[in-house]
DNA sequence: GATGAATGAGTTTTCATTCAT
DNA sequence: GATGAATGAAAACTCATTCAT
């Protein structure tokens, strides 16, 4: 039934942001209120659950990109983005635990994570064309960005909720500035294997 | 033996750097040339050895701000105090899983974070009062930085090992900005419960 | 539907000898293009199946013994009924498989078995009389000696699917000895808790 | 330490005997008294634990037909040789289990039935020299007819034991005719990628 | 002190079987 | 009658931890 999927995806996703991916497909089960074997009909294996919940993300990340990309102030749509990024992590830790693993070969994913790259570098070109931010920042540098965030304020999760707000306003007036030096190592594609540009 | 201590937290802090924390007790007995039970007899669970890596490096960056304290420029030894400590997680990824777990109930560990963040606090008031960074910046959103700029870069780590330069500059960048609106969140200390002092 | 009933048997007769009596109902019921569920409704259980198999292999092996047993040559009756049988079990690796587990206390395949001897029995008897073959072989022999002649080819099965005729000829070179001594054990019944005749 | 291993492969033998290769790991732990990583520390997979077994018996197989071959009298060795053989089957069904399974690709073993077809080679065309087995029969015939008689006898194997020694003669018998027709299929190796003769 | 064999709880995954639709 | 979602009891295998030698 597509409620017991639905019931899955969530248990499992404040099971990972709880305890880590390490958390027992038993434990997710249980928290759905459903039996193990119903995990597993739903989703084939623990990493296509990951997967799932990743594309999950991602995909409404993506769609409140190509909504702000319809605002004129390019600046105010790129901040918009950024917090709604750092926001989602906040939220689910396991976009950000798993990002950083290449292991993970779902190609499902990383075509996502390409797509968020593209929508985002077409939000960055055009607030760098508007001039609001440094012309050197690329859609790659922003979607980084988020997990880094994220990661920033991560230590205070408990505590304060909403110290991240900090630390993406710290990183925005990063990006804003004009009159710095040029950053010291050049930019690059997330998967460079996708198209020769 | 005081030199299989050594061995272990080697074999150990490779182990962990190369697969994660979910790296076994055994392969870490193996790659120190040891037995398990022997790596036991020095620490009495998995966590106590995370703990002890932990400290380890902890212990490394509090003696490199100290150091850095000693430099005039206290923009240049914040920047290279970053630098040090940014370079250090990306030669152990464990630091950075292990810091956002609030579940890792080491006082060891705690206390030593508490210090690192009061030498960092000491540069930070430095560049402060030498109007080199914004005011409203403490030594532990210093200290949060270094994971973030860290997670920013860890995607790229295997196709690009010095991207994390890239963003550090950027990070300092922003925290360099002085006509800038006051951030949105306050600043916080990351063990709150520490004694009041 | 009685027609399912033949789609199912063929699938699991088929994917029985592919992979085993380890095959998964829901494997039997994909290549029957049926149902999970219309497989239990149709045979209880994996047992009941598996004995409904064996049941059609029997009653097919018996109506060709009766028809053999029509023939005036016994010897000829006798070499085809086992030629017959072997290559049923050539082509059913589960018969075998199972003939030997006394553990499928299943009484509709103990009587098939029983039947099947029974005719066996009666075409031996003639080949017997006729001085075709030694005096002391029973049906129950000649029954037996299928699977032993299957299973002595069936490490050759894949490179050399006809070895079992080799196989069949030598058994038959060993019944048609009339100047040898008498076999070191006696002969005896398969189910010999059957009602005394 | 080694007695346990011994208490593995006696229990796994007799628990692989009585319930076939689809026995539990568990319940062979069980029955050797041990806990059920245990198992695993001697045999790193159920298929390192069925293929130790067959290599035991293979090797034990190996010795009997090297001692056998210093007798004088060729046709008594084979016949003490196939006999030695199929009590060890009877002893352990495993064997018969596997050896038809080409799919077990456990190169140990798979070298010790090509060294189990080189002895019984050996025997055999003593034999056939001294005129006492038809020309045609080669070794592997001989290790193939042991799981066959053993096959043949299964099914009386709990209410008559001893069974098999009657087929063993029959087929003895019929190796023993020499003016037979030559069989209908030409002998093969087991595995013809050993060497090209 | 060091060893490594033994332990057993825990993990992912499979599958026969049941049952509401 | 048929369906396929749900179940939950195994199964193979891993690993932190203990302890006799």
């Amino acid at each position: 039934m597509v409620r017991n999927r639905q019931l899955l995806l969530q248990a499992a996703t404040a099971t990972f942001a709880e305890l880590g991916t390490e958390a027992s497909m038993g434990e997710i089960a249980h928290r759905a209120g459903l039996a193990k074997g119903t995990v597993f009909r739903h989703f084939a294996s623990k990493d296509d659950l990951i997967a799932a919940i990743m594309l999950q993300m991602l995909d409404r990340l993506i769609g409140t990109a190509e909504r702000l990309d319809e605002k004129e102030d390019a600046a105010a749509a790129l901040a918009d983005f950024m917090a709604s990024g750092v926001e989602a992590l906040v939220a689910d830790r396991t976009f950000c635990a798993v990002i950083g693993q290449p292991s993970l070969e779902n190609s499902g994913v990383r075509d996502a994570i390409s797509r968020l790259c593209d929508v985002a570098e077409t939000l960055t070109a055009r607030a760098r064309e508007q001039g609001a931010i440094r012309s050197e920042i690329t859609g790659t540098d922003v979607v980084l960005l988020l997990a880094g965030i994220h990661q920033t304020a991560a230590p205070l999760l408990t505590a304060q909720p909403q110290a991240w707000r900090r630390y993406l306003e710290l990183a925005l007036d990063g990006l804003r500035v004009t009159n710095a030096r040029t950053l010291p190592h050049p930019p690059h594609a997330l998967h460079p294997t996708d198209a020769p540009n």
